[in-house]
DNA sequence: GAGCACTGC
């Protein structure tokens, strides 16, 4: 017992809990063995949700949409389908929809819920997320899936006519999709009135959800003979089942809140009785800091011995993140330092003690440089809350807060900033007006994105040729776009591809760009790393340099030993393999023929070209540190030391995305001719006078 | 010669 789990050996287990977050268990699995039916059973009345299952049925029996303020460990996720499906909402071919944030979420709760009802998953109880369909439609009465995959099932049905229920949970997040999805869903119940919603969310901003909601215009029709549900929401609270966790502020503010994370950290080791500490910091160099700070100090004192100091954030290799899931050897403290991860997407077991830095990385677009940042900002009440709830899950907990109760009261909002509102609409737009929305800026939003925002959207959209003078979908090429799943500008690139027999190529570019990074990320041997990249490095760019790592990929049987001694991530790889795999049939479906360029590079620059002639750079003769200037914007930009162009700059280059940090910094670069940003964007660039194109 | 919070289709 009490060994530490390694890789390469049998795998924690995953389970679920009641919410959807996913615990990794070492123990062996022993609870569904010998009792059965009975004992699942039981465990269902025991949740807080239950004593509300007559009430919760009552409600969305009456109302056309029902609020549920849920805490943590309530139960309603898994158990409110499964209320719904015995009282008969699934009856007659319809089907019971639960939608989740994230994939992980999605999988785990329907396999909960196919194990309580005592059924194989994929029949009564399934699941969709991307890449995956687990559902018969046959005998599937009880549906989870992401919100996104929802979304996009609305192009084909956009009444979503075989759902009786929809479930909408986590809402408080308040992502992009969720809040498309919501917009969309009070569309349709204008149309459905029978349809029933059910928002469920953690925290009480129930009341803007309910005045959202709410119709005013009260429906015809004789009380006593209506059959149509009240138009008012109802609000129903249901409590947690989370510990006590105790809040600590600081008294005076702190000016470096990793230092006084380090000494929060010791003073628990010290001060508190044994259980594990998550520290919350921003990003990979706090946390790498954090970690080599705690580590020097258990070298040098021998007091603090017996620490165990893990780092967790998504950038991690696998083997790395796995182990912050292994069981705490008896006598010892783990000590995990993570990002935003474990407050929604991960669940730990085993935290007693959280130090909140009250601090997290946090995306900003700017709708008038067109750019987005990362930036370190203040979290909201709602994320600190979130994050103390993090001690409670075994026992009851405490939370360190770094900073002082009059800085949470005063200072930190109350909810944060909606996705919606910080982020480029591009692909928001798209899927709206796929769904024949025209007027954005008219739409019932939960929350409005600015003017600026949804303008500079329709204005790349339309500078693609995705929307005409109408901003009305282009055809055949916007609603192409629209079907492809992935950045506009991506599809865009491939629509062009098509025309260029390179679309066996572009496609395979595609998919490397839309996951992270292709490369292993250590610190360490950087050198190393880079002589792998030159392996593959061509004078085109990063892009022609990835189809080199691809076909590697294939030749060398897909082996993982090969992306260990190339420094490619191994697991992003089998992600491009099968984001290529859905490219290949969406581009079949669309009528695309894939066809290589054999070699080509130049019609595949032309390609990319295509899709990011907005990304188009020169460089400053007369600067010395390789700078450039953005054609459209003048923006100053560098290319990054990632790329394989760093050092090269060449005359005039295309970039993918920037990096915003004391520079920007262009990623995935490369070479192009000017002549081809007239070819592929006349209306773009053409009527700029004193443009550098023009000679 | 520098660094990428986190999701999702």
């Amino acid at each position: 017992m009490s060994q530490f789990w390694k890789p390469g050996s049998e795998r924690p287990r995953l389970i679920d809990d009641e919410e959807g977050g996913v615990i990794f268990y070492s123990s062996s699995p022993s609870t569904s063995s010998g009792f059965g039916y009975a004992t699942i059973e039981k465990q269902r009345q025991r949740l807080p949700v239950y004593k509300y299952r007559t009430a919760i049925l009552y409600l969305v029996e009456t109302h056309a949409t029902t609020i549920i303020v849920g805490e943590t460990g309530s139960g309603k996720t898994t158990q409110i389908p499964q209320y719904l499906n015995e009282a008969g909402w699934a009856e007659g071919g319809r089907i019971i929809a639960c939608t989740q944030p994230r994939r992980l979420a999605v999988q785990a709760v329907a396999s909960r819920v196919a194990e309580e009802m005592g059924v194989k998953l994929g029949e009564e109880v399934g699941y969709t997320i991307r890449f995956e369909d687990l559902t018969n439609p046959d005998t599937t009465k009880v549906k989870f899936l992401t919100d996104g995959v929802l979304l996009r099932e609305m192009m084909d049905d956009p009444l979503l006519t075989k759902y009786s229920v929809i479930m909408v949970d986590e809402a408080h997040e308040r992502s992009l999709s969720t809040d498309i999805l919501l917009g969309l869903l009070k569309k349709i119940q204008r149309r459905r009135p029978e349809l029933r919603l059910i928002i469920s969310s953690a925290t009480i901003e129930a009341k803007s959800m309910s005045s959202f909601f709410q119709t005013s215009k009260k429906r015809k029709g004789q009380t006593g003979e209506d059959l149509e549900p009240r138009t008012d929401p109802a609000i129903l609270s249901v409590e947690g089942r989370g510990f006590n966790v105790q809040i600590h502020y600081l008294e005076e503010p702190v000016s470096d809140y990793l230092q006084a994370a380090v000494s929060t950290v010791l003073s628990i080791h010290d001060q508190e009785p044994m259980g594990d500490i998550l520290v919350f910091l921003t990003g990979q160099d706090d946390i790498d800091a954090a970690v080599q700070l705690l580590t020097e100090e258990v070298h040098n004192n021998r007091k603090h011995s017996g620490l165990i100091i893990l780092p967790l954030y998504s950038g991690l290799p696998r083997a790395e993140q796995d182990l912050v899931f292994s069981p705490t050897p008896r006598g010892q403290r783990k000590i995990i330092i993570s990002t935003n991860i474990a407050e929604t997407s991960l669940t730990l077991e085993g935290i007693v003690y959280v130090v909140d830095s009250g601090f997290s990385k946090q995306r900003f677009y700017n709708p008038i440089s067109n750019i987005e940042n990362l930036v370190v900002a203040p979290i909201s009440q709602a994320s600190a809350r979130q994050r103390a709830g993090r001690a409670g899950r075994v026992r009851p907990g405490k939370c360190y807060r770094l900073y002082t109760e009059e800085y949470f009261v005063k200072e930190m909002s109350t909810q944060g900033i909606p996705e919606m509102q910080r982020t480029n609409l591009v692909s928001c737009v798209i899927q709206l007006k796929a769904l024949g929305i025209d007027n954005i800026l008219g739409f019932d939003w939960l929350a409005s994105p600015s003017p600026e925002a949804v303008i500079r959207a329709l204005e790349v959209l339309y500078s693609l040729r995705i929307l005409d003078d109408d901003a009305k979908l282009t055809s055949p090429t916007g609603f192409q776009v629209a079907e492809i799943s992935l950045d506009p500008m991506i599809s865009k690139m491939i629509l062009s591809a098509n025309l260029l027999g390179c679309s066996e190529e572009i496609i395979t570019i595609s998919a490397i760009l839309s996951i992270q990074s292709i490369w292993v990320s250590v610190r360490g041997s950087q050198k190393e790393l880079d002589e792998a990249k030159l392996r593959f490095a061509v004078a085109e760019g990063d892009h022609v340099t990835y189809l080199n790592v691809y076909k590697g990929f294939l030749e060398s049987g897909k082996s993982s030993q090969w992306c260990y001694k190339n420094f490619i991530n191994y697991h992003a790889m089998k992600k491009v393999i099968e984001i290529r795999e859905q490219l290949r049939r969406i581009a079949q479906r669309i009528g695309i023929a894939l066809k290589s360029c054999e070699g080509n590079t130049e019609v595949l620059r032309k390609a990319i070209t295509a899709g990011f002639f907005a990304n188009a750079c020169h460089l400053e003769t007369f600067s010395k540190g390789g700078m450039y200037k953005t054609v459209r914007g003048s923006q100053e930009v560098y290319i990054h030391p990632s790329s394989v162009l760093f050092r090269v700059n060449p005359k005039w280059v295309i970039f993918h995305s920037l990096v915003s940090t004391d520079r920007q910094y262009m990623r995935n670069v490369t070479a192009i001719d000017p002549s081809w940003l007239i070819e592929a964007a006349p209306h773009f660039y053409e009527h700029q006078r004193g443009n550098p194109v023009a000679y």
